[in-house]
DNA sequence: CTACATATTAGTACCTGGTTCTAAAATGAA
DNA sequence: TTCATTTTAGAACCAGGTACTAATATGTAG
């Protein structure tokens, strides 16, 4: 085996598994220890305790920047069981990465989120959607919902909320929800605005 | 400081910031670097590096098991333009963490994404469903969608498929969705069951 | 074949951030 | 005072390295 196949290889191997230590990658790969070392020094791979401190720190400032929290989307502006606004950026987690098209369920998932948000109760769920994706969503778009209460019964009845979501002056997405409201066991998809982070 | 004071802000220190070492703590606490190691013993507080290991685990256990990717669930029978079926189990991640309710987005998506891998073609793009959260999943519960090609244009149609979503034996989940085929423009929501993963 | 360059291996000293253990000193309460 | 608890000190050891020196292999061009 070359040298080019070798450090080919490594990598490999660190990328499959980034918790191997040097004494594995020489079991490995059937070369010294200081090869190993070498190796690494020229492809610029960090030590084991490197790697993970920086996995570690990787991952800490995603908990601190990215809640992975009961909205998808950003709530810019909410009149409780009237309308709200929710703004949302699609970025590479949120897309097929052979085409750059937006998944529908996080389309779907700001729609949905919204339509819950924006109905004033403890508990909110979602019992049906009747949804149309207008046009695709690429990556990069900024897609704006639009959330409008159609109809409220009182608590523990159902309400309608229509969402439309738009990227500029676009059409994307449409939706008409009926939400149920309040301690209802029977239908399904919950959520509550004032949900305790973290 | 009394030794109960000492260790809870012990505690809060290295929950502020666990890339915290020992001998930082010892400047913040002003007491040696022995006692604080009791301390950790003591609270079973694991030494930095084990701290970091543990966070860079944590994190790569999620890439690994949470691929950003094409479909949400596993997909273990497909038939082609007529049926398939998909397994979600509903962790942590896709819950209310205020009651432990599944995310809408990810029944949904479950659904929607099965049903586009259903549709043999290179492209299949969601146009629109009607779908019912028939009733609540609650974490840790299975989700099995199974779905029906009910019917099917020729390239360049569209395709009408069911999906119904069960736990053990109940009907959670039931949708009804439109999958355009191949080269449309116009309509969004796409993917492809062979796209490259990573 | 020889000479030279490159690649590989070996070995030592040293580093961080600890653990484990023993033991001495300080502190507090009965 | 006496005894228990708490704190500190110090030494040996560990993993998983870095940094450096030096010897040995291996390949290749002339």
């Amino acid at each position: 085996m070359s040298k080019k196949e070798r450090q080919q290889k490594l990598l490999q191997i660190i990328d499959g598994n980034p918790f191997v230590t040097d004494r594995e990658l020489t079991r490995q790969l059937k070369v010294s220890i200081q090869t190993i070392r070498l190796d690494r020094l020229e492809l610029g791979i960090p030590e084991l305790r490197e790697r993970m401190k920086q996995m570690a720190e990787h991952s800490y400032d995603q908990v601190r920047s990215l809640p992975p929290d009961e909205v998808v989307g950003d709530i810019v502006d909410l009149q409780l069981d009237k309308s709200g606004i929710s703004i949302f950026e699609i970025r590479e987690e949120h897309v097929f990465s052979r085409n750059g098209i937006a998944r529908g369920h996080y389309v779907f998932g700001q729609a949905n989120s919204l339509a819950v948000a924006v109905i004033n109760d403890e508990i909110a769920l979602t019992a049906s959607a009747d949804i149309r994706f207008v046009r695709m969503v690429r990556l990069g778009e900024k897609c704006i919902a639009k959330a409008q209460v159609r109809s409220l019964a009182g608590r523990g009845g159902k309400a309608e909320v229509d969402v439309f979501t738009y990227v500029g002056e676009e059409l994307v997405f449409q939706g008409h929800f009926v939400v149920y409201r309040s301690a209802v066991e029977e239908y399904s998809e919950g959520g509550n605005r004032n949900a305790d982070r973290h």
